[in-house]
DNA sequence: CAAATTTGACCTGC
DNA sequence: GCAGGTCAAATTTG
């Protein structure tokens, strides 16, 4: 059956072919220029991430990728680990579908974050989000113990995303950060207005992540939730993801910023003043605000839980892996116009 | 004084 | 019953 889903397929899979393309070209065409060890990284890492984008879409004509550069930073995320578990959850739960496993199809996803020891033992520094902490436990077996927080913005914005921040036993340097849900407010207003001053290659550098920014967004599920913002002004991976594909093999993930080169992607600069209990997350995205009730009887909307769940998928890698692209598990009413998932 | 944090109590799932 | 997660009143902070 050659149904439109499996034609739209075939054409992301087509768009992702000609923007590798393009970034050859284009790549070729600055080298030729002014050469550039810096271009050369980046530009493995754009077709890494080409290659990976067509290894998920298409896995049975692509090999794996190279895996992902580590970082030099105050704050580098060590990895970012998808915890099986859920994954596993998220797929079993899709046949009963009942309020409580809907819960745990919330996109949930593991970081370990290693910060310096000279400014960074009360904890990491800001991930570009605004969070309030909730609670604190002590957790047994565990020599510290573990804070909980939520989006600041829950109640103005209705934004459900929480973390839980835990201080490592082996490594005190380390802190686990287990992100629940994916952010619906929109933070990108309180980043600063003026950005920092670029240099020419770094212009020429966010020139070629423009073309996959664009391309992140060409693939962003259209929601369409009433909020017409496309594409947030921030945004960024974490320098490292290692995700978990459907038999729990991992998918390293480099990102633009893993060099250091496109800083001024990263949320640190960009974000608001937060507790210092903040970290690398996933960038943030924009969607509408639901109504519906809150609080302590867990009573999120059902739309809010998808939402959460789909629209992770613009920004959340592992709710991209959470929520393979199957018309089964999509809203029977969700709009799926051709002219809003492409541009 | 408003916002954020702390912390004991309460709720839920196993 | 226990452990983890969350609430909400009290307290602290800016």
């Amino acid at each position: 059956m050659e149904s439109a889903c499996t034609l739209e397929y075939k054409t992301v899979i087509n768009e992702l072919v000609q923007g590798m393309e393009k970034a050859k070209q284009l790549h070729s065409h600055l080298c030729s220029t002014s050469p550039s060890r810096a271009q050369d990284l980046l530009m493995q890492r754009i077709l890494s991430s080409y290659e990976k984008a067509l290894l998920i879409l298409n896995p049975k004509e692509h090999t794996p990728p190279p895996s992902a550069a580590a970082v030099d930073s105050p704050i580098s995320v060590v990895d970012g680990i998808c915890r099986s578990e859920d994954l596993n959850n998220s797929f079993r739960d899709n046949q009963d579908y009942n309020a409580s496993k809907k819960r745990k199809m919330q996109p949930t996803w593991m970081e370990q974050v290693k910060v310096n020891p000279e400014n960074g033992l009360e904890g990491p520094a800001d991930d570009g989000y605004s969070w309030r902490k909730y609670g604190q436990k002590d957790i047994l077996g565990a020599r510290y113990p573990r804070s909980y927080y939520r989006c600041t913005y829950r109640l103005v914005q209705n934004c459900w995303a929480t973390k839980q921040v835990q201080r490592s036993d082996d490594d005190p340097t380390v802190f686990e950060i287990t992100y629940k849900g994916t952010h619906t407010c929109n933070q990108s207003t309180n980043a600063p207005v003026v950005p920092p001053p670029v240099s020419q290659e770094k212009q020429e550098l966010q020139q070629q992540s423009q073309a996959l920014l664009k391309l992140k967004a060409s693939l962003r599920v259209n929601t369409d939730t009433g909020n017409s913002e496309t594409m947030p002004a921030h945004f960024s991976f974490p320098s490292t993801y290692e995700l978990c594909d459907t038999d729990n093999h991992y998918i390293s993930f480099s990102d633009l910023v893993g060099d250091g080169n496109l800083g001024a992607y990263s949320p640190l600069f960009l974000s608001p003043a937060t507790s210092e209990t903040n970290y690398f997350s996933p960038a943030p995205h924009h969607m509408a605000s639901f109504g519906g009730s809150q609080g302590y009887q867990h009573t999120e909307s059902d739309i809010a839980d998808i939402v959460s769940a789909h629209a992770s998928t613009t920004n959340s890698p592992i709710g991209s892996m959470d929520f393979p692209i199957d018309p089964l598990e999509l809203d029977p009413n969700f709009p799926f116009n051709t002219s809003g998932f492409f541009r």
